[in-house]
DNA sequence: CTTAGCACTCAACCTCGACGAGTGCTAACG
DNA sequence: CGTTAGCACTCGTCGAGGTTGAGTGCTAAG
């Protein structure tokens, strides 16, 4: 990102008014309107402070007999330097805390409601991915016998992640004989991720074989799924988008949810997030893809225990109340990273 | 439903063809380009006819100087009595095949991509309910120790439906004396629903009590499962609506939208479909939701096995190609039921 | 019963002018 | 020299008025 242009006092608080204003309304704002939250100067010395806010690409003018709209280095500008962020209203907080009271014990449950309560906390289209480790450990698997070729491996992954996947059998075997496979393994292979158990020593059980075939197939299928997991996005709050003014435009919305529906695009994206310190946004073209240049997206990760953290947040129209927005995802985020530690016990 | 006001063969070609158009161009029809397509009468004839069909509420004006629109009644009767169900086109075929070309082994992934290819196939939003039985049946079920006061039951059910829940212990207990209720549990529970299980006779194994209480938990559980599966309900190709210009009205688009998002208002709906034979097709307010007026719903069973079935279809405006839709969503329906009855193995 | 002809209706579209929100510029002021 | 009142100017919005044309219903003749 380049230098921004600096600015003195009063510019910066013109443009934080102009952010309030349009972001309140949604109409360009004028000098007039402005003069009256600013009663320190006239409306002509704002006009001219407007005038070189322009220049300097910070806002634009619609038309020439128009208010100025912030431009997305405006909400750069604003953002990075004068937003003053909301506390999260009690209403808010009361309407969020519900979906967290009552949980179910797998980590994908509990984010489909994590899904609905950002939408509705941040009145936006909410974003979820699901924790990510460097690797997913085994807490448990299981053998099931399909038919003469084939057995049903069940994961439980930490996290009460079920993962289930149909496996070539070498030779029939019997439910009797997976079943004491499975238990030999388990034996071992508790609490290893899936580079952990390649590194595994020569089989233990009396199958060996077998066992040795099964283990290959398993620690492939781990490998899947940690990439699975990468791309596992959830989200809901589609008809948060459909209010907003900005929208009323049915090609701009059809952009936008083609977007959100074809989850690969967004993966890409969240996983391009820089999100070492709190908060990401990304505003308007930021993000880098045509279609979302209208929108932002507010990033943020939780945290579930020590290493594991998964990405949440929303998707909306650069008019978003940022101010209001961040504090809610983080707010959301906080109570989904004690949900998942909790589900991972 | 009432009985529908007859038609001579005149009239049933007429609101065939205005159908036919109105379904192509989204105009409303007139007398004139009528009398291209149907050569044998003038305009002025098919003008008369037009008025009659209005009169009985087949068509609708939508002011006086407009052409006419099929009403929901006259969709209904040329649903009934006048389509010509088209053949699935090998373009569409081979559109929706590969999507059954290399499948998951569990029965909901399965589903997704079966809404996935339905959506793509009727270009339109799809919807698939999980297949129903009358009671689960359970093929095998673990117990994995979480803590001292729980533990998570892992239900792997026909169809490879994973399911997991934390059962509460009343007592301290080892994964080894858990791994050896769960082993003596599968000997007897093996193919039994919730019913057969609440049957059955007393404990079997040595810890009589806590086996007890979990087979009580479980027995639980397995109905939530049950009732749980009536109301899944996944959805794909939201997108494709946006494109119908029906609903370049965002006020409407939002209500469908909602709809579809809040997947309960949708469950009712589908469970209330009566799909004795092959096809029901809902035609605008038929459905009884004041919010999809304007839409139609097609709806089919698949069979995976014999007494297994589930729901698949579409959700579209009620300017539909019912012709075309019908076939592809019992194509899809074919499709899925024959990979879901692979599943269940 | 069918159909040509015709008067009629009405949404869609265009144009035009009034309106007004908002600007940029200039000149006066402290 | 920064600030501000005043003013001419721009340009989108809105509503009135007029035209067009698709499509109708009715009537009377074939």
């Amino acid at each position: 990102m380049q230098h921004p242009v600096p600015l003195d006092q009063r510019k910066q608080q013109i443009l934080k008014a102009v952010v309030a204003d349009y972001t309140r309304t949604g109409v360009p704002v004028g000098s007039a309107s402005l003069a009256v939250h600013l009663a320190t100067w006239s409306s002509a010395t704002i006009r001219n402070e407007l005038a070189t806010l322009s220049e300097v690409g910070y806002l634009i003018q619609p038309h020439t007999s128009a208010g100025r709209v912030p431009s997305d280095l405006g909400y750069r500008y604003y953002v990075d330097f004068l937003m003053d962020e909301e506390d999260v209203p009690a209403a808010v907080r009361r309407q969020v805390d519900p979906f967290f009271a009552v949980l179910p014990s797998g980590v994908e449950d509990i984010l489909e409601i994590a899904a609905t309560a950002l939408a509705h906390a941040a009145d936006a289209v909410s974003l979820v991915t699901a924790p990510r480790a460097l690797g997913v450990r085994v807490k448990h698997l299981d053998l099931v016998k399909l038919n003469d070729a084939q057995a049903l491996l069940v994961l439980v992954l930490e996290g009460n992640l079920v993962r289930q996947q149909a496996l070539n059998l070498t030779g029939p075997a019997d439910q009797t004989v997976l079943s004491a496979i499975a238990s030999g393994l388990n034996a071992v292979v508790v609490g290893l991720n899936a580079a952990g158990m390649s590194r595994l020593p020569a089989s233990v059980g009396e199958h060996v074989a077998l066992e040795r075939d099964l283990l290959t197939q398993i620690i492939a299928f781990m490998t899947v799924c940690d990439a699975q997991q990468d791309t596992l996005i959830l989200h809901d709050g589609v008809r948060n988008l459909l209010h907003q003014p900005e929208f009323g435009d049915v090609e701009l919305l059809q952009q936008v949810i083609e977007v959100v529906e074809e989850e690969r695009m967004l993966a890409a994206l969240i996983s391009a997030a820089d999100l070492d310190h709190g908060i990401q946004i990304m505003i308007g073209r930021e993000s880098g893809m045509a279609e979302l240049s209208r929108c932002s997206l507010v990033l943020t990760t939780y945290r579930a225990g020590a290493e594991r953290r998964g990405t949440i947040g929303v998707l909306g129209s650069t008019r978003m109340p940022y101010a209001q927005v961040g504090p809610r995802v983080r707010y959301v985020a906080q109570r989904v990273g004690r949900a998942v530690g909790r589900a991972l016990s």
